[in-house]
DNA sequence: TTTTGAGTTGTTCGA
DNA sequence: GTCGAACAACTCAAA
């Protein structure tokens, strides 16, 4: 099959939900024909994602059909069988994606490839899985090293924007459902939200992000992650302009950008390490259950532990959908090296509750925490959630913004609450000096084991 | 071929 | 209060 057959090019969008530097669309215009812009609603990503992350991928759809002046075309139904009937019921010659992958995302791209001429064109990433290897050809576990050849491999030029403006065509498909549309307040997202906050970071934080990208009470953060989700921008235009910045602040930015791309290159390399630990001598590892074990976990859950900066994280959790990075780290921490509970569970519950959540870097971020992962941090690296809040929310802002019950204790002393704690707030539900040793203990055994 | 040094995100202890 | 050492084991690149 050809992508130069009469019908129609149809654009299949996933992580890509924007018009311009978008090179799939570029490769769907060459033809000169008329554009099908499709999503498909798949229950098989949706039911994992929880309600946030939804209500971010319609914002992103609603804006998306109104930069194709109405005309995006949503389908529900498994990948498999909805795009080969919508390339069928249009007579389309070729179905062009930003290629996927993920473990799923492949699986279910190879098995449509069997049914229509699925054209993979560029993907979300600034330089895609697989294309940085060592020199024997291997992929990298550490990521220094990793980074050095991403900065040689450098990325292509932002991709010709003219093809915005391509003859959309009318989705007068018979299966095609409305796209759900969240209340117009709330989170902006969608291609131009997602430039403006570029935009407005590059002016305001991006200087100084070396240093205030630790610091959750300054919320100087880029908060680009929500945006990169679901490719309302692409890395590839970010580079761009940092290419155009020199200084500490962008030379940061840039290293997290590559830290995306390199843990989207171990889950291709290691789809399994999405559910499993990546280094399995960890398997052997003992973890607690029972009543209290659980009773632990909700507590985690609800922000509920008597650790401040540890509630203040899992209650920014639940009312926006997002957790500061540093935080995010202390949270894990303390999941897994204090209450030894399985860091699986602590992912999954991210995933399903963060609007950015991200397959590869979330439950790498974990592994690194948990020391099962690449590059993992020793096992010995034990965050101490005090000093830890003191440190890098040495005012207790943070803290006071997210937890209620001790916004009347005034500076750092919210960490330590040294003059005891208020009604209503918990005692520590675990001693952090026992349980510390105890998490060491367990890793001991791992060694000798 | 072998060796050497360095490596996102830390804490504690003793001097 | 500050400071360096110790806390492993392994990957990777450069010498």
């Amino acid at each position: 099959m050809s992508s130069s057959s009469a019908g129609p090019a149809i654009v299949w969008f996933r992580r890509d939900l924007r018009t311009g530097d978008l090179p799939t669309l570029t490769a769907a215009a060459a033809g000169g024909g008329e554009v099908l812009g499709l999503f498909v609603l798949d229950d098989a990503l949706l039911r994992p994602s929880g309600p946030a992350r939804r209500d971010v991928l319609y914002r992103a759809l609603a804006a998306l059909d109104d930069d194709l002046g109405g005309r995006l075309c949503v389908v529900r139904g498994d990948p498999r069988v909805v795009v080969p009937q919508a390339a069928r019921d249009l007579g389309a010659g070729s179905v062009h994606v930003s290629a996927d992958f993920g473990p799923y995302g492949r699986a279910r791209d190879d098995g449509v490839a069997r049914e229509v001429d699925l054209v993979r064109t560029g993907s979300p990433y600034a330089v895609s899985p697989g294309r940085v290897r060592k020199a024997d050809g291997g992929p990298y576990r550490v990521f220094t090293p990793y980074f050095g050849r991403w900065l040689d491999h450098g990325w292509r030029a932002p991709a010709d924007t003219s093809a915005r403006t391509v003859p959309w065509m009318e989705p007068k498909l018979s299966i095609r459902v409305p796209i759900p549309r969240p209340d117009a307040a709330g989170l902006q997202v969608g291609e131009r939200a997602a430039l403006d906050r570029w935009a407005e970071f590059g002016e305001d934080d991006l200087a100084d992000y070396d240093t205030g990208r630790d610091r959750p009470d300054l919320d100087v953060t880029s908060r680009m992650s929500v945006h990169l989700k679901y490719g309302c921008i692409h890395p590839r235009t970010m580079l761009a302009d940092l290419a155009d910045r020199p200084g500490r602040g962008p030379e940061a930015f840039r290293r997290q950008l590559a830290w995306r791309d390199f843990y989207a290159d171990v889950l291709h390399h290691r789809p399994e390490s999405a559910r499993r630990n990546y280094d399995q001598r960890f398997d052997a590892m003992r973890y607690d259950s029972g009543p209290s074990a659980e009773s632990a976990w909700a507590a985690w859950c609800a922000g509920r532990t008597g650790y401040p900066i540890v509630d203040a994280g899992m209650r920014q959790l639940l009312a926006e959908g997002w957790m500061h990075n540093r935080v995010r780290m202390i949270v894990a921490s303390f999941l897994v090296k204090d209450l030894h509970l399985p860091w699986w569970r602590g992912a999954r519950y991210f995933m399903r509750q963060l609007i950015d959540g991200d397959l590869a870097s979330n439950q790498h971020g974990w592994q690194w925490t948990a020391g099962s992962g690449t590059d993992a941090a020793p096992y010995f690296r034990v965050f101490n959630p005090i000093s830890q809040g003191q440190k890098f929310d040495p005012d207790g802002d943070y803290v006071r913004r997210w937890v209620p019950e001790l916004r009347g204790i005034a500076g750092r002393r919210v960490h330590t609450l040294d003059d005891g704690r208020p009604a209503g707030y918990p005692d520590p539900i675990v001693d952090h000096a026992v349980e510390r040793g105890e998490a060491l203990a367990r890793y001991g055994e791992l060694k000798r084991g």
